[in-house]
DNA sequence: ATTGAAAATGAAAATGATTTTCAATATCAG
DNA sequence: CTGATATTGAAAATCATTTTCATTTTCAAT
């Protein structure tokens, strides 16, 4: 049985091969959607009945420390608010003191439009976060 | 008393004055802060100890609808996972189907460091994600 | 192959955040 | 003032996530 790629990067940093971590890698690598834990977790039991879904978040957890899956934010998933200015702006967000202040970012619109065209997408919303140290915390 | 604007919007939107309302959307309103719903019920019992967690989040929700607040996205706030491509990529998302691509987002580097220069800030870290429709959603 | 230390597992319990339900209260139009 | 109705907070219910722990599995060293 041939490991799949991320299995044996898990392997070289001293990580167990076992049938569970199987199971959720495979599936990770095989989604081209976001999932949530749960989905994660219905999904890989399919071919790994007995996986417990504690399990998931562990190994979930041990792949973006590696790397190799990214978290996706959606629309209702964080609760987390501030003022919201008028007109479409961003948000720069200290790292330390959490001091937050948002500025435009019309210059977006090539970089959108190239994406679009690149893609076939038709792109209708964006975020952009940045994050960084404001002047009194750097 | 002299209401805050925000009491004044809500209230032509059909919404009565309280002091409970009062007392979130003081809190808000004042915040150069992200806060999560216990964060704005702590700060706003100072002024209102009656305040109820509930009616917080029914208030960040209406605030919300409004405009009058937005979601900030935090690093370990969304729970949703998918591939992360080598090197640094953004996401763009399909609304309709989940389908999700990613591609490259050099471009930033000047509006980043214009934002830098203006803000003074030091810009360590940047999230974008693009939402839309894909080619076979549209 | 066998063994045994250490890692990994899944069940259950604990925790924490969010939503729902509901009887009591407050607002505001008339 | 009054009453219809929106709003409230407490408590319960729900849901996601983390912790705990006894058992099982992996794998390096025999």
């Amino acid at each position: 049985m041939t490991e799949h790629p991320w299995m044996n990067q898990l392997n070289e940093q001293g990580y167990r091969l076992t049938g569970a971590r199987r199971a959720v890698v495979e599936t990770m690598a095989e989604s081209t959607h976001a999932l949530t834990p749960i989905e994660v977790y219905d999904k890989a039991r399919e071919s790994y009945p007995a996986l417990g879904l504690v399990t998931v978040y562990r190994t979930l957890e041990a792949l973006e420390e590696q790397g190799l899956i990214q978290r996706v934010h959606r629309p209702e998933g964080c609760q987390a608010f501030i003022t919201a200015p008028a007109g479409h702006q961003h948000l720069l967000l200290c790292k330390q003191c959490g001091q937050a202040i948002s500025f435009e970012g019309d210059d977006l619109e090539s970089l959108i439009n190239s994406i679009a065209r690149r893609t076939g997408y038709q792109v209708t919303e964006h975020w952009l976060q940045l994050f960084g140290l404001c002047p009194s915390c750097k």
